[in-house]
DNA sequence: GGTTAGGCTTGG
């Protein structure tokens, strides 16, 4: 863009490229070589952005020459500028009439309009890809501003108010700013976007406007926006980075500003303007007090129209019993606060009023601080009057004494250090949940039985209590959802999430078959789809089988017109394990479930035309083993029954008895799919390889025993309550493996939530 | 070309 908003680089003066050289306006000729020159001038006329002929925009300006005594030499120290095309826009946007320029890159023409406007012989021509305007600002102070003249200031804060609503249509800041002129000087700034408005934290923090006009009030000198005013922002603090506040774009900033901000800051430091004491620490705050507050937002919920209430915390404690409101589980939003209640370190803060605007946008995890805020030491509710007083916090309605609350980026220098200590508690917090598994404190997860009404006990431990906690021995910083994104597999990440939705709803679907061999996974059937198997075998088989290495037995049931079949290995029945393995024939699945209660294990089997003996489809299980049932794969098993070598094993389990019969077993699996939720976005994960872990049960039993799917159930009720908001659901602590997969020559990456359990009691 | 506000506590 050909008119410069400038970042970082040299002033003016000096940053303009050195083969250019300055030209006074007075000297400027028709003949003069411009390739190699600049001129530098007030903007003294500015008109309107107008399309001419060619359908281009252009823009005339006069510039005046800023030397005085070149003025009073010359008639010709104001020129004509002529601005074209994106130039004459750019211009109109960003400089402002009474603003010192510096044209470079310009054509000089004759006037047209000399005889008329009796200003310079020639005009400048401003197009291409070589003109260039920098703006030139210079700064009053604050002791020699003027009523009625438009400035540039700058100032160090003394007072402020963040912005509030006026009875007109803006919102209004209010502030005080003085300089090394040592004039005290009110500013006040109305701007209907609050973006635009100073993006002031504390006192001591330096500031600069543009464009703003001077006036008397009540016999002080004022400050007031005008038409096309500006402002930027900077930290107070002596070495901290000098990095301008805003919100706009475009705005100028260079080497004399830098120059600027730190000679203010060396001024306010020998002033003392920036106290320390300026926030209060929570360990420090008396009853009664005002004072301001700089602290996290742990959670935050809607009392009433004009209440909101806000849970803090600074990582001190307070040396007063603070008081725990109560909200209503359905209105709180955020984080638990156990851990920082139990060491007295919750702050409960009530926003009314006027401040409810800000403090609906605040977000819990946000740095806030709170500006006025009250000590108000009340008796706690329910209790007699005897005991000690508690503190509560209040955020009066108004904006006396610079009353309000903002949140503060967590980038800001002031706010490293008590960065600093909330993660440091954070690590105990983590290593204490490590420790004590059995007692653990519940960091991130609030049962609703602990919202209850205000109670000076500690939270007594529910047995609700549970929370995924990560188990892998690496220590990994936590990272969010959007960075697992971007990461590059494998890695393992560490993240803190809720749960959004998850798959299948139907938990018994989440029990699924997997075969070592082929990988294939399969849902378990259902028992009327395993029941068509053997009523289909009952149908097809009604000669009982002939097996030389068998023996038979069976008996003839006129009651249910068929034969139910018996068959055990010669081998068993000489090793004296025949009962533990008894191959079935003619029976109905509930048949089977029946006998199979007291028998180990039953393998169901049907005979061929020839007799031969043949397991079921392996659709069906074809073991049963009391409740348990186990599949073969369909893919890898033998495809055709062979005589079962039983010699040299003791003890028969599922595996030798696959092993026995050429079957490859499949295992017990829990496959879920996580739709996991944090600030910056979703992702999809998978818990299969440690689901086991997670759940702590065996897959295997889970398929046959009601209370493990209890278990199951019990703690995806947890971490996603049905009919819950996003709110209320628990953060989780997960470790998230990214890893990618081959699926038709495509490499797709996938997230696995690997090395977590849930601890708690259930 | 521009109303608003132009610091100064308190109820819940």
């Amino acid at each position: 863009m050909p008119v410069h908003t400038v970042k970082d680089v040299n002033d003016l003066d000096t940053k303009v490229p050195p083969h250019l050289q300055h030209v006074s306006i007075s000297n400027l000729k028709l003949t003069s070589d411009c390739l190699h020159r600049s001129v530098k001038g007030k903007v003294v006329q500015k008109g309107p952005v107008v399309s001419c002929r060619q359908r281009e925009y252009l823009l005339k300006a006069v510039i005046q020459g800023e030397d005085p005594q070149q003025r009073s030499a010359s008639q010709h120290a104001s020129i004509n500028v002529i601005f074209f095309g994106t130039l004459a826009k750019d211009f109109s946007q960003s400089v402002s009439q009474g603003d010192i320029i510096l044209l470079a890159g310009f054509t000089i023409s004759k006037s047209p309009s000399e005889q008329t406007d009796k200003l310079h012989p020639c005009h400048l021509e401003m197009s291409g890809p070589d003109a260039c305007v920098h703006p030139k600002y210079t700064y009053i102070p604050l002791s020699e501003l003027k009523p009625r003249s438009i400035v540039n200031v700058y100032g160090v804060v003394t007072f402020f108010k963040q912005p509030f609503p006026t009875k007109g249509t803006d919102y209004c800041s209010t502030l005080k700013i003085t300089d090394q002129s040592n004039a005290k000087v009110g500013c006040t700034i109305f701007s209907e976007k609050l973006e635009d408005h100073p993006k002031i934290f504390r006192v001591g923090d330096i500031i600069r406007l543009h464009r703003v006009k001077a006036q008397m009030f009540n016999g002080s000198m004022t400050l007031l926006t005008t038409l096309g005013w500006s402002t930027i922002t900077f930290d107070g603090m002596i070495d901290s980075p000098v990095e301008p506040r805003t919100s706009s774009r475009t705005f100028h900033f260079d080497e004399a500003d830098k120059h600027t901000v730190e000679a203010l800051r060396q001024w306010a430091a020998s002033q003392s303007l920036l106290t320390s004491e300026s926030t209060v620490p929570l360990s420090s705050v008396q009853p009664k007090m005002y004072f301001d507050l700089t602290c996290q937002l742990l959670s935050k919920a809607c009392m009433d129209s004009r209440c909101i209430l806000l849970k803090v915390w600074d990582g001190t404690e307070c040396g007063h019993s603070l008081l725990n409101v109560a909200a209503a589980p359905d209105a709180l939003e955020g984080e638990s606060t156990c851990f920082q209640d139990q060491q007295n370190m919750t702050a409960n803060i009530l926003v009314y009023d006027n401040h409810l605007e800000v403090a609906r946008m605040l977000q819990p995890g946000m740095f806030l601080r709170l500006y006025n805020l009250h000590a108000v030491p009340q008796t706690p509710p329910g209790q007699p009057p005897d005991v000690p007083q508690h503190l509560v916090f209040h955020l009066h309605g108004g904006t006396s004494y610079g009353r309000g609350l903002r949140s503060i980026p967590s980038d800001s220098p002031d706010l490293q250090s008590l960065k600093r200590v909330l993660e440091s508690h954070a690590e105990k917090q983590a290593a204490e949940a490590e420790v004590n598994d059995g007692t653990l404190l519940d960091v991130w997860y609030t049962p609703p039985e602990t919202v209850g009404p205000i109670s000076n006990m500690k939270y007594p431990f529910t047995s609700l209590c549970v929370y995924p906690v990560q188990t892998c021995d690496h220590s990994l910083q936590q990272v969010s959802l959007a960075h697992v994104k971007t990461s590059i597999p494998p890695v393992v990440c560490h993240v803190q999430a809720r749960v959004k939705s998850y798959q299948p709803q139907k938990l018994y679907q989440c029990l699924k078959l997997f075969c070592p061999q082929c990988k294939t996974v399969k849902d378990v059937p259902d028992d009327e789809s395993i029941a068509q198997v053997f009523e289909e075998a009952l149908r097809s088989s009604n000669q009982p089988c002939s097996e030389h290495w068998a023996v038979t037995s069976s008996a003839d049931s006129h009651q249910l017109d068929r034969t139910v079949t018996m068959h055990m290995s010669c081998d068993m029945v000489l090793d004296n394990t025949h009962l533990q393995m008894i191959f079935l024939q003619g029976v109905t699945l509930d048949e089977m479930c029946i006998i199979s209660g007291s028998h180990k294990n039953l393998v169901p089997v049907c005979s061929g035309e020839d007799r031969r003996m043949r397991l079921l489809d392996l659709s069906a299980p074809f073991l049963f083993c009391g409740d348990k049932r186990y599949y073969g794969c369909e893919h890898c098993s033998q495809s055709s029954f062979v005589d079962p070598v039983v010699s040299g094993v003791d003890v028969w389990d599922e595996q030798n008895v696959a092993k026995a019969l050429g079957v490859q077993l499949m295992q017990y699996m829990l496959l879920l799919q996580f739709e996991l939720e944090d600030e910056t976005g979703t992702l999809d994960a998978l818990l299969w390889e440690d689901a086991e872990r997670f759940f702590n049960v065996s897959s295997a039993e889970t398929s046959a025993n009601q209370e493990l799917q209890d278990r199951v159930q019990n703690i995806m009720d947890r971490i996603h309550p049905s009919g819950s908001s996003m709110a209320e659901r628990p953060w989780l602590a997960l470790c998230l493996s990214v890893y990618t997969v081959e699926e038709n020559g495509r490499t797709q990456v996938c997230y696995q939530i690997t090395n977590t359990e849930t601890r708690g009691n259930l």
